[in-house]
DNA sequence: CCGAAACCTGAGTATTGAGTCATGTTTCAT
DNA sequence: ATGAAACATGACTCAATACTCAGGTTTCGG
């Protein structure tokens, strides 16, 4: 059980019935493993929360882990694509950096169990893990060095960069979007987006 | 067993032996934890490693969550001393913060295990795991606060900056000196610390 | 409307491992 | 030296739950 992927994927429904039935599985898993947990999440709970029997759970999944992996990278495609969205017509990079992190925040706290089941697949399957952070990590790169490219931003390390400010996303989000959920997120996205701007260091002399 | 800390701590061990068994169950939970994983780590292993009996494990830990709490406090100590030993004599907060990042680097690559016991303390207990972070946050922002007044960095809001600046450490260390143990670790450091001098933002015009 | 493929069921099996306890050994203050 | 408290043991109990399977129901192209 240790980590491993391994095996081909369990074939996809081949009628509308099925697919529906795989859906609402999947949305039941995503509602109990966001909210219990990986470990307190159990198969009967979630079959009864989908109102299925337990074993339709093994006409779509291998296993419970199995079921953890596809909720990863469903949360991926959503946020990914939320994300677009959201600095899709920025004028620059920095404006869109700015843009990106204020929907991240957004998302989080939109998506509490989403946020908690790709932290738990960190120990489940660290390799969906690693590449949730790395497809992510990467595109941010390719964005950072365009930017760099077109002097809209400061020269530098884009991959050390990249993995530095999903850090900052990652913990902002997790303290002001998911800890707490009354503040303002667009003045922590502010806070945070002025810290990346300009840095610590005192200006003029 | 939702999230739950309770109860009254077990009390301490009255004699020299009782304190030395004690440690060696702790050193191997945090081998078999920090290893495999909370999840996938039975109290069996935990005790057949520290060569003892299973039931001596229950005269000191109430249950395996117990035991990680127990974890992350002392890996709270341990990193805390080591940090500020490391920015004991910096000359000002901007040096200290270039230490500290290094610092935080080495001691992730050089206890791996305790990294992994703090993360999985966010599913097992999740108010310890909170506590930890919050009280790294609140030395972090009474530092950033003093440096400010000192003059030393650009002023700003201290709590958000704390927070993205762990988030910093926290996500380079994961990527750079958890995932990857060949990097240089000062060139890392050197380069998420222009940063969080300088930001993102072009200088001169 | 037919029948074959797809889908669904839930009681039952099999495993796993946390936590207990009755009994035995070691420590150490007096 | 001694006995009471502290410490140690590991076989056993017991609850939990992931996963199976033999037999039923629904879907849908032709």
């Amino acid at each position: 059980m240790s980590d491993a992927n391994s095996s081909p994927p369990l074939p996809a429904p081949k009628t509308r019935r099925g697919e529906r039935t795989r859906q609402k599985i999947l949305n039941a898993a995503q509602r109990e493993i966001g909210s219990k947990g990986f470990a307190e999440a159990s198969i009967s709970t979630i079959t009864a929360e989908a109102a299925v029997g337990q074993g339709t759970f093994y006409l779509y999944f291998r296993s419970k882990e199995d079921v953890l992996r596809e909720l990863v990278l469903r949360m991926g495609r959503r946020l990914r694509r939320h994300l677009t969205l959201a600095i899709a017509d920025a004028p620059n990079r920095l404006e869109a950096e700015r843009r990106g992190l204020r929907a991240f925040l957004e998302f989080v706290r939109a998506n509490t169990d989403l946020y908690r089941v790709v932290a738990e697949a960190q120990f489940v399957d660290p390799t969906v893990f690693k590449r949730y952070y790395q497809d992510f990590a990467a595109s941010y790169r390719a964005g950072l060095l365009a930017a760099e490219a077109r002097g809209e931003i400061a020269p530098g390390d884009a991959e050390v960069r990249a993995w530095a400010l999903m850090g900052i996303s990652d913990m902002v989000g997790r303290r002001f979007a998911l800890w707490d959920s009354e503040v303002s997120l667009r003045k922590i996205a502010e806070a945070a987006h002025a810290l990346i701007l300009e840095g610590l260091a005192p200006r003029g002399r």
